[in-house]
DNA sequence: GTGGCTTAGTTGCATGAAGCAACTGATGTG
DNA sequence: CACATCAGTTGCTTCATGCAACTAAGCCAC
């Protein structure tokens, strides 16, 4: 990407991908919000080189987009946790993801399934819920399975 | 970006990150919605590399979210539209615009203000008029001035 | 009709980011 | 002691980006 700035654009989206838009970097939030963690998690369940994981989460925590905490000493080992900031992406993540779905869909519907944690409804396009009509954020929202299984906090405990 | 790709991901952002996610490419449609239409226009409002903004605007026709439509003949000159698809990136474009105003603000307030065409009110980070409460999609926004003065029809004629 | 201007690209080259694989370093396990 | 795990780091290759110069095709003035 040689240059990850957008010098001399004075618009807010250059400056939101001057911080989220390289390679992979939204990928990387959007996994910690699905519940990896660790390093070793994000980079399996992306298929990332671990040169540029490491790259882009010193960039992501230098951003204050995650936080890296320790959760042992022994052999110093850390997890990364979404801040308010990296939350605040949702909305935008949840847009891409629709529009990702409705133009490159996949032979058996939506890949995976965001649902209104307090009533069961849907997510739609504008982060509102289908069902009782809130809007929503990060932290009211959670994954189903859809035609994979795995974990599923969508952001659950992601602070 | 070496690929663009991300291959063997089962992820709807993923996929939209495929089609919209290299360097320069959301520009390029924000500056299409902003009114540019030329490939002259669009160069020298982005400030990108004429070979890089050749090769992006051949991609995004290619994917269906730009159209080139002939204006002239005699040499052969060509504009570049916006399709359906390219339309409704708009819901994720405005809330990548709240984020970065939210998250690197410019010192005189947003730098452009994004309004309800129908009854004026502002654009919320969710594209619903923050005065009437309507769910907007592009064609029913318009750009205000902000501090600088241009054109400003976000995505007016953008067909 | 020759030189210059405009528009929309294309070509060539230097730089540097991305991908891959192998290595490090600290620790825990059999 | 050998081996595995986790979180990176290092070295190397390949390909995308940025820059500047060039092409092409018509238009305009003198």
């Amino acid at each position: 990407m040689l240059r990850r700035d957008y010098p001399g654009l004075d618009c807010s989206v250059a400056k939101a991908l001057e911080v989220i838009g390289e390679r992979w970097s939204l990928l990387i939030v959007r996994a910690v919000m699905h519940g990896n963690r660790r390093f070793g998690e994000i980079q399996e369940s992306l298929g990332i080189a671990r040169n540029v994981l490491s790259a882009r989460l010193e960039r992501l925590v230098e951003e204050d987009i995650l936080e890296r905490r320790a959760y042992q000493e022994g052999p110093p080992r850390f997890e990364y946790f979404l801040t308010e900031k990296g939350l605040d992406l949702w909305p935008a993540l949840i847009a891409l993801l629709h529009w990702g779905d409705r133009y490159s869909p996949s032979p058996d519907g939506p890949r995976r399934l965001i649902v209104h944690k307090e009533c069961g409804g849907g997510v739609s396009e504008r982060g509102t819920c289908e069902s009782c009509g809130k809007v929503l954020h990060a932290r009211d929202a959670r994954e189903l399975p859809g035609s994979e299984s795995e974990s599923t906090p969508f952001a659950a405990e992601a602070i």
